[in-house]
DNA sequence: GTAAAGATCCACT
DNA sequence: GTGGATCTTTACT
């Protein structure tokens, strides 16, 4: 089956608040196509970043930059940043035009195309969680860069969400990952995923 | 112009 | 568990 044979999801979806779109973005498919081929994976982690008062957030303080400027576009763009110099973090825009809030997509499993994945990936480790239980994993496996940057997921054609059959999940949550320098924001329970799926990234 | 830090990953001990 | 790789973005001089 193609990708596009999927049911994509509507704007109003991504115009919710960070938090719920989190939520509600796990179980949901993220497809990647290119070259004419498909790569289909399923979200099982996320977090949520909300741009005035999240001292985790990119745009805390609403601080507009050339950087940052992707997040106050309206819910449905892709936010693709560059992080450690080596390594991409694909986000997914959330709420309205001028809320710079955002949901980071911090693993996938692999549904359709692993060959491409694998591919992309070139590791030692044998093991297929390894392929993408991370943010800066999933971006190589799906050979996601920095021209996907402020690229619309909901009309675009590169890169998208659709709805999957089987989105009944158990959704936890839990403190986000590797933001110690966000103080009274870092223990806040903002990451979302699926309870021993063994795709989380940790 | 310069400097410091970062929403990470991997290899190695 | 620890440290190195590696370079953009940002803030400041």
């Amino acid at each position: 089956m193609q990708g596009r044979d999927y049911m994509r999801l509507e704007q109003e979806f991504f115009l919710q608040d960070a938090l719920t779109l989190a939520k509600e973005l796990i179980g949901k498919g993220l497809v990647r196509e290119m070259d004419g081929r498909t790569i289909i994976t399923r979200i099982v982690e996320t977090e949520a970043y909300i741009g005035p008062e999240d001292k985790g957030c990119h745009a805390y303080n609403n601080k507009r930059t050339k950087r940052t400027e992707t997040m106050f576009l309206e819910g449905g763009h892709a936010y693709i940043y560059l992080i450690y110099g080596m390594y991409y973090c694909l986000n997914v825009v959330a709420a309205k035009k001028d809320k710079p809030e955002a949901v980071l997509i911090r693993a996938v499993e692999p549904l359709e195309g692993l060959e491409y994945i694998q591919e992309n990936r070139k590791i030692k480790s044998n093991k297929l969680e390894d392929l993408t239980n991370g943010p800066g994993k999933l971006c190589q496996a799906l050979g996601v860069d920095k021209s996907l940057n402020g690229s619309n997921m909901i009309l675009g054609t590169q890169l998208y969400v659709v709805e999957l059959e089987q989105s009944k999940v158990e959704v936890c949550s839990g403190p986000r990952i590797n933001i110690d320098y966000a103080q009274e924001y870092k223990d806040v329970p903002w990451r979302f995923y699926i309870k021993g799926h063994p795709f989380l990234s940790r």
